[in-house]
DNA sequence: GCACGGGCTTGCAACGTTATAAACCCCATG
DNA sequence: CATGGGGTTTATAACGTTGCAAGCCCGTGC
């Protein structure tokens, strides 16, 4: 026997299929009676409407697709963003989907795909540029959409990002603290719109705490982790190493900590090394460094309840939201279970 | 003015429906010379198929569904694995969508829920048993779908995995030539399939090679990272450190590491960690471990052919993959980019 | 000249749902 | 007794696609 449907169900019951249809959302001009009957019945004979045809008849496909840039295979990035959105959306009518896209290709092509075929309802993509083709496309389309970072036209639009403004205010702080004096900072790609932030904050900050920070001309927090070790390397043996590194990226840090081990030298002692911390990982380096933390976890939720809400109709202007950095791990984000 | 449809492009090229869209098809009963103009109009007006339309009568769904356990959330697992999948997967038809399920809920949930709404055309999913649940209902439904991992029922269904076996002789080789007499294995949780080719590895290759193995009954891979770590340190403290620990996880391994230099002991030199890679953070780490990979990127690669051959009813006998250790880490992969 | 058939095209119906408008019934009101 | 109007239910028509059976046209063979 088939799948129970609207018909099935109206046979089953006498009832025609739209009272039947209707008595399932709990429609208030449908008896009471009547609606507790369907319901009943619709459990009994375990019918789920179809997906498909919700979807040809509506518009709508309840799915949320989380578009992600090849960049962000960071540790655990996408699987604590996505663990954070997916829990945000359970209890609702959506799905996720993920949409990666080709390292090489044209970073549009996933999004107008989407946006064409109606593949979901609203969608999500992180790595925003300050002039942003894909917000550009999406405003212009009215497709419903929030950002992971921030963009020129960030007014216009649904948004969350991590303050890293202030987390390189917060670091240079800690790290002046200390007594260091000069300090590197590898910053994101410089198309990032957060690249734009950390820049400012580094320049305003150092000034005002008397530090001299520099930023690796040949390296970004994109570039392989062997070239960042590198790098490192040739300016310890240079003998231009500054008394800190900041790396806003765990992979990064890494790089750096390999490289000064490499040399000889002491992490922490010779050299210190300031994270932004996005997994429990760096609870197992030694020696430990300090980190700021950023709870990935936490902005895959608030991703997911923005997008709803701007699904819903709400105004973009209302659905903004910057994440302060957080002092300490939070062990409850569930970064890494194993 | 609207999405572009099938009579949209009838009334633009002056043939049915029917015509327009057996022509999209490259059906050989309609002259060639239709096809032409058909195809060059829909170009010409940007006609997309719409999915909704096509699963509502066709009922294919040209989705494929990756439910991933939570224990899944080592470095990279799941990115490695959806990156190598969405690669696997790109220029067909399908797309990938992402169900996690919740930590504490049962694992047959997510599945069901699948199947019963025809939410995909085949499914994929890891962290098997030797009798497992979702095997024997997929089997039940007759639903596609490729597991990674083995089960007691393997010959009956389509499966990918890593030769955890071998993994062990070889490591327990390696580790034997560098003059170990005793090991401690961290074995994964006891209801996964896996457990048992590595203990079963390990009491071979053990006899064979005169080491003694041990597992630690308190802590299982899938335990928490600072569990291993206190026991490592109990261990070592209390006099009954092995010469090896071999650790099929990257972050159980992390933890082991932490743990010997807590204790003043020297990784390599005192106490040697051989470790299973599934990405590249292990160049990073310092001291330089012994690992041997597991090419996570080629898995997801391998269960998107083997559940595309499912779909198209190839029998399952024929969908087995056994991946074999790869004794070097292969940078190709695409683990981690930044 | 008529039937046949091959090459190409078309009309119709259906997949399961929901929006719209219309219908029904009964009771209160004038 | 007709009118009207709540409260409740129903018929109809889509959404865009494809399978099926039928149709058309033209050339070929008897």
């Amino acid at each position: 026997m088939s799948k129970p449907t609207l018909k099935t169900l109206a046979e089953a019951t006498g009832f025609a299929q739209t009272t039947v249809s209707r008595a399932l959302k709990d429609d208030p001009k449908i008896a009471i009676a009547t609606r507790q009957r369907v319901a009943s019945a619709a459990r009994e004979i375990g019918y789920v409407p179809d997906r498909a045809a919700q979807r040809l008849r509506t518009g709508r496909t309840n799915v949320i697709a989380f578009v992600s840039s090849p960049h962000a295979e960071i540790i655990g990035f996408r699987g604590s963003m996505m663990a954070g959105l997916s829990e945000e959306l359970k209890g609702t009518a959506y799905h996720v989907t993920m949409t990666p896209y080709d390292t090489d290709a044209n970073p549009m092509r996933p999004i107008q795909n989407i946006v064409r075929n109606r593949l979901a309802d609203g969608l999500i993509f992180s790595g925003t540029q300050p002039r942003d083709q894909r917000v550009d496309y999406l405003l212009e389309t009215g497709f419903p959409f929030v950002t992971h970072g921030r963009t020129d036209g960030a007014g216009g639009h649904a948004w969350c990002d991590y303050d890293n403004g202030r987390f390189v205010e917060l670091a240079l702080e800690r790290l002046a603290g200390q007594g260091c004096r000069t300090v590197v900072l590898f910053r994101p790609a410089p198309d990032l719109t957060y690249a734009r932030h950390m820049t400012e904050a580094a320049v305003r900050a150092g000034a005002r705490l008397g530090l001299t920070v520099t930023h690796p001309r040949s390296a970004t927090l994109s570039s392989r982790a062997s070239e960042i070790h590198d790098l490192v390397v040739r300016q310890i043996t240079s003998g231009s190493a500054p008394d800190a590194y900041l790396c806003p990226g765990e992979v990064p840090a890494l790089a750096v900590i390999a490289a000064i081990e490499d040399c000889g030298c002491s992490v922490g002692g010779d050299i210190a090394v300031l994270a932004k911390q996005t997994s429990s990982v760096f609870d197992l380096i030694r020696p430990r460094i300090d980190t700021i933390y950023e709870d990935l976890h936490a902005a895959g939720a608030s991703l997911g309840r923005l997008l709803l809400r701007r699904i819903d109709g709400e105004p973009p202007e209302r659905l903004q939201h910057l994440h302060a950095p957080q002092e300490r791990f939070r062990p409850g984000g569930r970064l890494i279970t194993a």
